[in-house]
Order: C-alpha cells, then structure tokens, then sequence
DNA sequence: TTTATTTGGCGTAAAAATACGTCAAATAGT
DNA sequence: ACTATTTGACGTATTTTTACGCCAAATAAA
C-alpha cells in the first residue's frame, strides 16, 4: 500500500504553492496569456507562440491542466484548450492582477 | 566568455515567472508569513518553525533572497533575516492579496 | 483507400531543485 | 584560552523539471 505521505505543511500553504508552482514558468505564464486573449477558446497550436518544441509545450499544458487552470476539449483530430474558471478564479481570489484579464467569455460555456 | 544566454521569452514573463518561481514551495511561503509576523525582523530560528533540515531552510532562506523578496543583517553570530520591501512592493503591484499583510514595520528602517 | 495532420504517450538526457551531512569560521560565554 | 552556538560554504544523493525525439492512434483530406 502506497504510503499517504504525511504532508509536512499545511494544507494551504501547499496549495498555494502548488498554484505558484505552475505559474513559475514563462512558457505558462505566456499559454495563460494567450488564452486569455483568444476569447475563443483556440486549439493546441499554442505550439506556433511558444518558442519551444510541441513535446515540451505540451507538457507546460498538462502542467496547467493538472493546475486546473486550463481544460481541453477535443474536435477531430484538434484540441481545444481554454481557460479553466475553476483554477483562474482561484487566482483572482488570491487577487493576481497579472491575471485578472484572464476571462474566457466562450469558455464554460459549452463551446469548448 | 560565456555567452550571455538569448531569451526565449519577454523579460516581464520572465520576471514574473522568477517571482511565482520562488513562491512555488510551501516552506519559503511558510518562512514569508512568518517574517511577515514577526514586525520586529527576527532571526535565522526561522528553522524552528519549518519541518525542514537547517541547511535546507538556509538553501531556501537564499532564493527567497535571491528573488528580492528578503534580505539579512549580521549580528554577532547570529543573522536577521527580513522581508525586503523591494521584492515584496513588487508582490504588492500583482495585487497578491496573501501577501498583503506583509509589511514589516521595522524593515527597510536601519534596524535590520 | 492512401496520405497528411494533429495529438497524446513513452522514453530519455540534461539540468535544476530539494534535502542533508559535514566542516570551518566567527563570535559569545565560561 | 577553551568551549559552545550560530552560520555560511561545500559536497552530494535523490527527485523533479525541462526539453526533445520518436511512435502510434485518430481523423481529415486526396
């Protein structure tokens, strides 16, 4: 049995962290950014904004994704990523301006 | 000569990035909320209160330095660490409410 | 049905972060 | 002068992160 791994900080000390964490690379910071501009939810050609191969963008997008601040969704062979409001207003509770812009009108809706 | 390193991505991202970096670890969010409690700059017992091995809180005392976000005086054998108004103003700019209350009176004074 | 696109998944190399142990210097206390 | 404290510095083992290349599945296009 996989230990539980006792948590050595609190819980929300943790979290935050965690949410930190994810928007510690610029690669992130510039995906949230774009997205936040494509007020349509935009597929995975993130690629042609990042300047870094498609393998490692992708993995800044699960990194994201993990973070719950973006979600996908599929349509034929392409993929929707958008923002994801229950991560984003997490950051907006914590009152990161840098952010604050980040609304994706279509997204959470059903379009993506 | 070392090359000086193109950068992939604009400065603000890569500056914010840094300073989401260094908030993307539980103990260094830990050692800022206590500095910032402690309105009288306190010392380097920072390791009483994170669950962490001294030279590793040391190692994390020095990103958070490293990011601008705290700074050291000597006394005798012992070190006062503080929250450095320069890093955390940035903080502050974000609109990083949790950090908010960090303001640490006796800092940025002559007393640390 | 072939062929091209778009992705996710897998493996992996290199670099960075994390967590310590040990040691040595500075200084405070006896 | 000797000893104990408090630190920073150094080395190092592990783990994570970062960055890719390659392959395979799904679907769109020819």
């Amino acid at each position: 049995m996989p230990q539980a791994k006792t948590n050595l900080f609190e819980d929300d000390l943790q979290e935050l962290s965690q949410l930190f964490k994810a928007l510690g690379h610029p690669a992130r910071l510039q995906i949230l950014k774009f997205l936040s501009k494509q007020n349509t939810c935009f597929s995975g050609d993130i690629n042609d904004i990042v300047p870094l191969g498609r393998t490692t963008v992708n993995q800044h997008i699960a990194e994201l994704k993990k973070a719950g601040l973006i979600k996908s969704s599929t349509q034929g062979t392409k993929t929707n990523y958008c923002l994801n409001n229950d991560g984003i207003s997490k950051l907006n509770q914590l009152g990161i301006s840098f952010l604050s812009e980040i609304q994706c009108s279509s997204c959470n809706t059903n379009e993506c």
